[in-house]
DNA sequence: AACACCTGCAACCGCGCACCG
DNA sequence: GCGGTGCGCGGTTGCAGGTGT
């Protein structure tokens, strides 16, 4: 219904039913746009009041907007030290760091990214995939990839993948009408060099993250003052960056170091820039330091960490799809040794496929060599422990683009599963330690993992 | 100039989680 | 233990401005 102003206002049958909140009847109750004024009302109460209970606003303010209305509004626009403009080329390289770290996680990328909010992100990432996908283009730029390559030489035996259960079909493609696809029978399946796919591996640190209610950090907090409070230097350019990202983990960009968790094996089509944001200029409109204090919220999660893993909502990926697929084989064996080296080698060989996938793609550009050479060795080295059975090099480039086995695209789930039967059956027992396995038959057995 | 189409973004919506009585 | 409530998150929608024809 529109107003007399012209702004769109709520029906009484347009009410989010949330548990009746929002305003009890909602009758009334404002939508669309907000006018300066109401900002002025807005900014003025949360000085009061302080964030947080934002239901009471309407009733203290006589704000005509419901709780999570106000709350948004506050936090992507309202709140203090927000950047505002594009992303600077540091943000979107961070992001896609991000991003490949922990999928459409867009609370978590936005708490290391200081005066940007999660819609800001998302829609930044909405965006791209769009941009990409009409350009054909990867997600991920090259070093994002060598990274996760990387970093699962580094570090096999410090994490272990999350099985997360597939997301929700509109998770990933929802800007473009698309659907999260079949893994394996849509255009957008993990062999399409189009198709996005990530894997997150989300640390424990990141465990019972999402709710800081009752402390400083996230939720209620104490009236604010809208002047340039001291802030924190913004992480996103300090020199210790990797450290206030997260404790004991190394992160750097354009190196072979990674975070501490593995990030997920990302989708490796050629990337014919291999740049991000290639040929733009990202100026930033505005930079304010930020009252955002995510260290601190990400420190308290640590804090709790206790190595352990849960299930997390994630994307899923190529990774994941594996790690499901040999879950459902493992389920099927009779010998827990035999399940194990068969997972170890199911995933070892996810590993392998995407970094052969990568040498392809890198043999393809003509990259400087030495460019190419700072994760040549670690890829060789990996390749050498892995056999060559069903490596994602074995695999061409069809003349449209698309990763095929030499033949149509049409693989069904049973294809892959035999394909990695085969591949599980070839390894020798003697090529994977103890050490190497991540108790992956223990996985039923984990919180959270049915 | 007019129209159609595209793009980016603000705002909304539904859901799930945590807290509390 | 359970239901109600508050809140945050991620996905989706719709609109305004830009661009092309």
């Amino acid at each position: 219904m529109i107003n007399n102003n012209g702004v769109l206002v709520a029906r009484s049958d347009d009410l989010s039913p949330d548990h009746g909140e929002d305003g009890g009847s909602g009758v009334g109750l404002k939508k669309g746009p907000w006018t300066a004024a109401e900002d002025a009302i807005l900014i003025e109460y949360v000085k009061k009041h302080g964030e947080g209970n934002w239901n009471a606003v309407q009733k203290n303010s006589g704000l005509s907007r419901c709780g999570k209305s106000c709350r948004l509004r506050w936090a992507n626009h309202l709140r203090p030290n927000l950047k505002k403009g594009s992303f600077s080329p540091e943000e979107e390289k961070l992001i896609l760091e991000l991003h490949a770290k922990l999928g459409n996680k867009w609370a978590r990328m936005a708490a290391q990214l200081p005066g940007r909010t999660d819609n800001e992100i998302k829609n930044y990432w909405n965006t791209r995939v769009k941009r990409r996908q009409r350009a054909g283009l990867p997600l991920y730029p090259q070093d994002i990839q060598k990274q996760a390559v990387a970093f699962h030489l580094h570090h096999p035996n410090q994490t272990r993948p999350s099985l997360s259960p597939p997301p929700p079909l509109t998770q990933q493609f929802s800007s473009s009408h698309q659907r999260k696809p079949n893994l394996f029978s849509s255009p957008l399946s993990l062999f399409n060099p189009t198709s996005i796919s990530t894997t997150s591996f989300l640390p424990s640190q990141f465990h019972e993250f999402k709710r800081f209610r009752g402390n400083n950090n996230f939720g209620f907090t104490p009236p604010v003052s809208l002047s340039n409070n001291p802030q924190p230097q913004s992480s996103l350019f300090s020199p210790n960056f990797s450290n206030q990202l997260q404790p004991s983990s190394t992160f750097q960009f354009n190196s072979g170091n990674f975070d501490l968790n593995p990030p997920p094996i990302v989708q490796t089509p050629i990337e014919p820039d291999g740049l991000v944001g290639s040929g733009s200029i990202f100026p930033i409109k505005v930079q304010l330091p930020s009252i955002q204090l995510p260290q601190q919220a990400a420190n308290t999660a640590d804090s709790g960490a206790t190595g352990d893993y849960k299930l997390t909502k994630s994307n899923s990926g190529l990774l994941d799809a594996l790690l499901e697929e040999a879950q459902a084989m493992a389920s099927s064996e009779d010998s827990k040794r035999e399940n194990k080296r068969e997972l170890d080698q199911l995933f070892h060989d996810a590993l392998a496929s995407e970094s052969a996938f990568s040498q392809n793609e890198m043999k393809l550009k003509e990259e400087p060599k030495d460019e190419i050479n700072s994760v040549d060795d670690e890829l060789s080295s990996l390749l050498n422990i892995i056999p060559p059975t069903m490596s994602m090099a074995e695999w061409g480039y069809s003349d449209s683009g698309e990763i095929s086995n030499g033949q149509s695209s049409g693989l069904t789930e049973d294809d892959i599963g035999l394909e990695m039967k085969h591949v599980a059956s070839s390894l020798p027992a003697s090529n994977t330690s103890d050490q190497d396995y991540w108790n992956l038959t223990n996985w039923n057995n984990m919180p959270g993992i049915c």
